[in-house]
DNA sequence: TGATAAACAGTCGTGCACGACTTAATCGTG
DNA sequence: CACGATTAAGTCGTGCACGACTGTTTATCA
């Protein structure tokens, strides 16, 4: 390690530079690494994380999906409907607020979640992390976004 | 019917769904973070990026970027494409090797940067944390996606 | 030397992601 | 009840990202 920092002004910039990059091959390097997997059950990567919270939890909203997935409805809906048009969820209206639309697994769609249980260890075992590991780096990331998104809102 | 299927051992899986959940999400974080500070000089996020690298060094080719980027040449000669229509860069064919095309700024270019300057302080300070932090997170980071694309690459 | 393989950039079709706008239902207050 | 404001989902247009394919140029080999 170098003792000495570089005082360039400017050149302190570069640091959070590199960390968007990283990020950004990183996200690029997870989606290709799930990609191979999920092609053998017919899911795309956004599609696939859409699935593992109804796996999580059935039955829920456009709007809770939306939250969770960090993604607008203009985004989802047209994710959704091509899900529902491979029979793996179902699209109604809630009775109480016409306004909301309920998303539930079908039959077809809670039978994937069979096939989906091994992906995540092959990407575990890709990785080369411990579960330690992984959480540790999780958090850090999490608490990362957290203070990107109070920033991007309240400033 | 599967009765009763939540809280199986197969939940120690959820551990990496949770990273790559939240690296999704922290990229999505960072594009939005920058967003507004680029739409000033009229720049798209990954048009941003790939500016940065020409910023860093001048007349690349395509593949150099494409690897760079982790980006298929497919994406990426069309945002160049943009970039030039911008008039911010040119895109010509190397006279030595006519498979190549060599990429460089043009003045418009080179004078985004003045402007752009500024940016990466803007998000250095989102983050809320120091320069040692964010460089021990982007080697974190760089070494898990090198481990994903050594496996997918060679699995 | 002529055939063949490899490398490079580009085109096309599909899906993801967003912002701006639209439509429809609900809520709040009088 | 009325009526504007709010909320939820969806539509549309633009740009990003990939795989599969194409076309041209360069390199290699029999």
């Amino acid at each position: 390690m170098d003792g000495g920092q570089q005082g360039q002004p400017g050149f302190s910039a570069r640091l959070d530079d590199f960390l968007c990059f990283s990020i950004y091959a990183a996200e690029h390097a997870f989606s290709r690494a799930y990609k191979p997997l999920l092609a053998e059950i017919g899911l795309t990567y956004p599609q696939y994380l859409a699935m593992t919270l109804l796996w999580g939890e059935d039955d829920q909203t456009v709007g809770q999906l939306s939250q969770r997935l960090s993604l607008e409805s203009s985004t989802l809906t047209p994710l959704l409907k091509r899900l529902e048009a491979d029979g793996l969820l179902s699209r109604h209206r809630d009775t109480k607020d016409e306004r909301v639309v309920r998303v539930k697994l079908t039959p077809a769609g809670d039978k994937l979640r069979q096939k989906a249980q091994t992906i995540p260890a092959c990407i575990l075992q890709a990785t080369g992390m411990s579960l330690e590991e992984l959480g540790a780096l999780r958090e850090q990331i999490l608490a990362l976004t957290k203070r990107l998104q109070t920033a991007a809102g309240g400033d």
